[in-house]
DNA sequence: TTTCTTGGCGCG
DNA sequence: AAAGCGCGCCAAGAAA
């Protein structure tokens, strides 16, 4: 069955898998549409079918393929092995394989046949959904309109970067749309066929640029993610039920605290909804079955308010005390910058209620998830998608390790080695100095000053050096730092009001409208590039960023807002994308069992497995890989700096 | 009953 | 005319 002939020239086949929820005790057992997404998660999953089509030419007996490979739905025990000697047979006749977001497939065919990995990620050459992705030409929001009107009410909503939205649009095939039931051929080999006639199509198609980067940076780079989420992370669980049981008693106290405080009005929110209750059922004509549907209705009328509702607490705050709730931006709120400000004019309710909410946020938004997401090893494996954010970077889910609290990283470990992670420091001014050459902002740079000493001189007007600021103005340069970037993305006056009153010094808009003109005079090279970028890309202009990425906004009303914020964003991600990935490579050249586990934004994290001279060794690969890049700029270069080192846990 | 939207908030 | 940008997750409430 494996062939030893002489290679055939280079050729693409598509390869599609299905996947249904594998967890016995879901409602959703079985299903390729699971609503706790357990068909999405390798370790929750099992593969129904893979697809696997090469095209029909000189060379080619093959027919199209599929295979059953788990037993668990089908009793195909040989399927995966009948998969891997006809991949393996293709791959030797010269094949190498395209799929549609592949990441999918080649981390779901990693994780059940692990001998496979390396040769997935070897062969695999082309993403038709990166390079639509990355491709600016995109499909009209017209037909997509079309799409979505047309769509059958059970299918799922195609996007577009979907092989059911790009297809039909742009090989001119009938327009088909997800079913309920994949586990069958027809519909496997359909978007396998498709796949790989898009690629085609692709190939033709787009600028050459375009498709160099998904090439030769996107498509590593995401090779890269499907070896982190394979690897994953392992959770400190005891630890992390420690901290529960600590957080759920602090939780309790507070809300006793608060129960007391607000008992009145626990009382009045009662007795308003049992009125409410009572005048509904006064209207009702059948006074027979007036009465029992009453009294249900009454038993179910909540004792108290609900913390957790925004529109009840609003009642509580704003109607019931009579505080006052409007936000900066003047509309009425219950968000933590009304909050903030009351609990600062001496409202320890307010106050109470803030540490409430923070601490509500970690027990329900992150713990639970975490326990309820971890492998049976403890490990749990955040899932990037390079296509998740419109400025090209990564989004991360199933758990978002982009959002976890601070206090939650120290419960992260790696499975075996040591973690070696790394923040890229001041990416973001470094860009847009090296962007803008801006003069005052290249100053701050070459001397290893923060841009933040620099705001807080210009906001509060003092006469200090900036590098005095920390030492002389720390509370001004806290509350200075709340504006952060903002303003080179055309943030306004109120914007510096809300972030500066945030950071304890409440200021007038006027107040802040001369600050803003302080940063405006300061800052002038810097804001008249951003302004010719936006003006370029208002145009329906492609600029590409530092890494090569296109950047086109979709929609040119959005690029004064968006654009410059796009190009700099995307740089950054793309630079540490590609130090990462780097520094991978290093490691590995060198011998150094590495594997790459967390990145976020401007984080890398690698686990290294070895002894301690190991270990250092790595690091300082890994140190000078991250830093081994310069921002270019007329006179002189930017040099990349990183912040971070060796330890046991994330953090 | 399920699905979608909103307000809120964690992170960069 | 005025506007920081980019995400995902949770609970409540509305819509279907």
């Amino acid at each position: 069955m494996i062939a030893n002939g002489p290679r055939s020239a280079p050729f693409v086949f598509a390869i599609d898998i299905e996947t249904a929820c594998a967890v016995k005790d879901c409602p959703h057992y079985g299903k390729a549409m699971c609503a706790n997404d357990h068909s999405l998660s390798p370790w929750h999953s099992e593969i129904t079918v893979i697809g696997v089509v090469r095209e029909q030419d000189a060379y080619a007996s093959g027919q199209p393929k599929v295979y059953r490979p788990e037993q668990v739905f089908r009793g195909d025990s040989d399927g995966f092995r009948h998969f891997y000697q006809h991949f393996y047979a293709l791959t030797q006749l010269g094949g190498s394989f395209t799929a549609h977001n592949g990441k999918f497939d080649v981390l779901h065919l990693s994780q059940k046949i692990p001998h496979m990995a390396q040769m997935l990620l070897n062969f695999w050459s082309s993403d038709t959904a990166l390079n639509a992705f990355v491709w600016t030409d995109k499909v009209p929001p017209e037909y997509l309109d079309w799409y979505a009107d047309n769509k059958p009410k059970e299918s799922r909503k195609a996007g577009p970067h979907s092989l059911k939205t790009l297809a039909p649009y742009l090989l001119k095939v009938p327009a088909f749309w997800e079913v309920e039931d994949k586990d069958d051929d027809e519909y496997v080999l359909k978007d396998t066929r498709y796949t790989l006639q898009l690629h085609k199509y692709l190939e033709q198609h787009m600028p050459a640029d375009q498709l160099a980067f998904v090439t030769e940076k996107l498509l590593p780079w995401t090779k890269m993610l499907v070896e982190a989420e394979l690897r994953g992370l392992k959770l400190d669980v005891a630890g992390l039920l420690a901290y529960r049981a600590e957080l759920e008693k602090t939780e309790a106290e507070l809300k006793a605290q608060l129960d007391v405080l607000w008992s009145d009005a626990h009382l009045a929110y009662q007795s308003i909804m049992m009125h409410e209750v009572h005048k509904r059922y006064e209207l009702m004509k059948d006074t027979k079955a007036r009465e029992p549907r009453r009294q249900v209705a009454l038993s179910r009328v909540p004792t108290s308010v609900s913390y957790d509702s925004p529109a009840q607490m609003s009642w509580l705050l704003g109607t019931f005390y009579g505080y006052d709730i409007r936000s900066l931006e003047g509309d009425e709120s219950t968000g933590k910058e009304v909050l903030i400000r009351l609990a600062s004019e001496g409202k320890d309710d307010v106050a109470t209620f803030l540490k409430w909410r923070k601490t509500q946020k970690v027990l329900t938004a992150f713990i639970p998830s975490l326990l309820a997401l971890k492998d049976a090893k403890d490990g749990v494996h955040p899932i990037y998608n390079p296509m998740g954010a419109r400025t090209g970077r990564l989004s991360c889910e199933r758990p978002n390790a982009q959002q976890v609290p601070k206090e939650l990283k120290k419960f992260f470990k790696p499975l075996k080695g040591k973690l070696i992670g790394y923040d890229q420091a001041a990416i973001e001014a470094k860009l847009i100095a090296a962007y803008t050459e801006d003069p005052a902002l290249l100053d701050v740079i070459a001397s290893g000053d923060s841009i933040h000493n620099v705001n807080t001189t210009a906001f509060f007007a003092l006469d200090c050096q900036p590098s005095e600021v920390p030492e002389l103005y720390p509370r001004q340069r806290k509350a200075s730092k709340n504006v952060g970037f903002a303003l080179f993305y055309h943030a306004g006056a109120n914007r510096i009001r809300v972030a500066i009153t945030q950071g304890g010094f409440p200021i007038s808009l006027n107040d802040a409208k001369r600050m803003h003109k302080n940063f405006l005079a300061k800052f002038t090279t810097a804001l008249s590039y951003a302004k010719e970028v936006v003006a370029e890309l208002e145009g329906g202009g492609v600029i590409p960023n530092l890494l090569g990425r296109p950047i086109k906004i979709q929609n040119p009303q959005d690029a004064y807002m968006q654009g410059f914020n796009t190009l700099i964003q995307s740089s950054a991600s793309d630079i540490n994308l590609d130090r990462m990935h780097s520094a991978l490579g290093a490691l590995r050249a060198k011998g150094i069992e590495a594997y790459p586990i967390l990145t976020v934004h401007d984080y890398a994290g690698i686990e290294v497995v070895g002894d301690d001279v190991c270990v250092r060794l790595a690091d300082a690969v890994i140190s000078k890989e991250l830093t081994n890049m310069s921002l270019p700029t007329t006179n002189s270069c930017i040099t990349l700096e990183v912040d971070g080192g060796v330890s046991d846990v994330w953090n």
